[in-house]
Parts: structure tokens; C-alpha cells; sequence
DNA sequence: GTCTATATTTCGATAGAC
DNA sequence: GTCTATCGAAATATAGAC
């Protein structure tokens, strides 16, 4: 192989990551930073280096930009979360939340981008932005809907998962500078103690 | 008295609430239902049976409008957590927490427009749109930023809050349907086992 | 207090050259 | 793949009559 290949391997410079994917951690950025709706393509161009035109090489539009990050997130809980059996009893929901936080250690800003425009997410599902939303909480919303389960267990299992929620995000990166190896045991304490107290446990 | 009179009191038909609040009741339902951002004040009109333009004599802006939705939300508060130590410990978080589940299950839809609106909520705060913020969620911030106390206990107390506010809120109002009365006792054993797990209790 | 215009601005998106 | 230039739509906000 001669040094002027076109090998994807090892590209020199920026573009290592793909024009692709750097758009969509400006984005990121930015959405979190300004929310979806306050975030102009301009801003992110200008934040890229090039100019407005060239996002629509890239990205139909800009739903479509949060909607790759959607799909970032969705991914990142497919793998977790993919193999737990969805019954609504309390130890699936154990099992679901412990790989749950594995996945908000390690992604942390996704899930803070999620929380700060809840709005523009659902807009997105609502819009008809078909393809396979299967956004996690509808899977949530349904195990707690089930009223074959006693009230007092699913308000437990809701506490549950806004206590890791809390525990992450209130208000943005609070504990950001903990440790994910001390926060997850700390989190999984709690979680345990919640889960614990209901009654068909 | 005669009956032509232009007493205050006991107005006779839609506008007994006065219009100002009746904008802002409209307001509530549609950033909850849209999101602010996708909310246009045509809309809002729409629904009231009136002009845009009217808007304008009671809001000087559309973002007055939010403004004057956060201090509903901040006035619910103010009553009820205002006495409050607010000095880092778990007893007084507990005693601020007890406070707050009150405030929110009276209040649950203002609750909900805050955490499906986090950043036009905080944009309003950027924008410079001065007045007492005071946002609670600041305080709160200060107090489990104080590294005086163990992390864990900082942690729990994180959690609290969250399992609160997903215990309530969790993707809309899942347990809509559950009294206040069955849903607050629930929400303050959990509240009591999370803070009970804290090193300091 | 509410109306009918209309001004103003910003933004998402497109066209077409390079 | 990126650029310049521009279109068209929508929304906030204002002016001024009633």
C-alpha cells in the first residue's frame, strides 16, 4: 500500500471521526448548551467552520440532526437493555435499571440532552418522523401503566428511575467531577434501598 | 348598589378569573402540550377567542408570558419551603422535600411545564430577564454542591429529589388517576427510606 | 381592550456554481 | 463536499383605528 492511499484507516486530521459524527457533537453541545430550539444551523456551522449549506449534505434537515442523536441514545440503551424481559415486576425493573445506569455513566451528556428538551424529542415522535422511535420511557411508561401491578410498587419503581435521574442530572453535571466508580455503587445503593421497600419484594 | 355596577366582585361570566389569567391557564396547557418553543402566541389567541395582537395589552412578550408562569411556580414555593434552613444537611433537606411534595402534588401541571421546558426556562434566566429568580432548583444546586458533606449523603439527597419528581411525573401523569392522598404518603416512605440510607442519618 | 393591518427579523431550506 | 446567494414561511412585535 503506497502512502497516497485511500485507506479509511488512521485518515490525518480532523475528519478522523467523520464529518458526520463532528456535526453531531457540536450539536450536541449546543442543544444542551441553548436548547434545540434556540441552536440555529448557523451557530452550528459557524461553530464547524463552514457554512450553513454544507449541514445539508450531511442532514436533511435539522430534525434530522436530532434525530441521529436520538438514535445515539437509543443504541446506547439497545445493547443494555435489548435482553431484559419487560414484565412488569419489580425485579425486571431491578435488572432494568442496573443496566440502565451503566449506559448514563458512560453517556452521560445524551441523557442530559434528553432531559433538557423533552419538548423537542417528542415533538420529533409526534411530527411523524416515523422510522423505530421505541423510545425506552414508552417501554417504561407501560410497565408502570399495568395495574396488575400494586400502586405502591410501581410509584416505587418510578422513584427508582428519577432517583438515578437525580442522582445524575439535577440541574446539570453536579457530581460531574465524581468518579463514574463512585457514583454508580452510590446509585445502585439507593436503587436497591427504593426497591426494597415495595411490597412485593 | 344598582345593577349596571362595576364592582370587582362576582363577575358575571368567563372573565371572573380576569383575563390575564386566563392567558396564562391557556399558556400552560399548550407549552405543556407543545412545548414553549413550538407554542406561537397565534395559537394561544386562537384558543382564547381573541387577537394576537390583544396578547400584547396584557404581556409585553411572549417570553413575559413564561416569565409570568415561573413565579406561579416560584410563588407555590416561596410559601411553603421560604421558612426552611437551607444550611446542607439531611434533616433539613428532608424537611425542604416534605415542603415541596405538597407544593407539587397541588401544583403538578406547573411542574410539568418546568421539566418539559427546562431551556426555555433557563433561557429566560440568561436572557437577562432579571427580577428574583431565585430559581429553587439553585438553592438546591448550592446545597448538595457543599463538599462539607459526604458524597453519599449528597447523593441521596439528589435522589430524593428525583424519585420525587419521577414518582409524580415520570413521562407525563402516569399516576394521574391516584388521589393526592394515596400518591404523597407513597412518595414520602420512599423519600424516608432514600434519606434513611444517608451516612448522616 | 380588542381589532386589522403591517413591519421586522430570523430561520430553515433550496439552487446552482465550483 | 463546500460555497454564495436567495427564497419562502412563520413568528414576534408594533401602529393605529375603534
Amino acid at each position: 500500500m503506497g502512502a497516497g492511499d485511500t485507506m479509511v484507516v488512521a485518515k490525518p486530521a480532523a475528519s478522523a471521526k467523520g464529518t458526520r459524527e463532528r456535526i453531531l457533537d457540536i450539536a450536541l453541545d449546543l442543544f444542551i448548551e441553548k436548547g434545540f430550539d434556540k441552536t440555529s444551523l448557523r451557530e452550528i456551522a459557524e461553530r464547524l467552520g463552514f457554512s450553513k449549506a454544507a449541514l445539508y449534505y450531511h442532514f436533511a434537515s435539522k430534525d434530522d440532526i436530532l434525530l441521529a442523536l436520538h438514535y445515539r441514545l437509543h443504541d446506547s440503551l439497545k445493547g443494555a437493555l435489548g435482553s431484559v424481559h419487560r414484565d412488569p415486576s419489580v425485579a425486571s425493573w431491578a435488572a432494568l435499571l442496573d443496566g440502565l445506569i451503566d449506559q448514563m455513566l458512560a453517556n452521560r451528556r445524551l441523557f442530559v440532552l434528553h432531559e433538557r428538551n423533552r419538548a423537542a424529542f417528542e415533538h420529533l415522535h409526534a411530527e411523524g418522523h416515523e422510522a423505530e422511535h421505541e423510545d425506552f420511557e414508552e417501554d417504561f411508561r407501560q410497565m408502570l401503566a399495568d395495574e396488575s401491578v400494586p400502586l405502591r410498587d410501581r410509584v416505587r419503581m418510578a422513584c427508582s428511575f428519577g432517583a438515578v435521574m437525580g442522582g445524575l442530572f439535577l440541574g446539570g453535571d453536579l457530581f460531574g467531577r465524581a468518579p463514574s466508580d463512585a457514583l454508580g455503587p452510590l446509585l445502585r445503593d439507593a436503587v436497591g434501598d427504593l426497591l426494597k421497600g415495595a411490597s412485593g419484594a
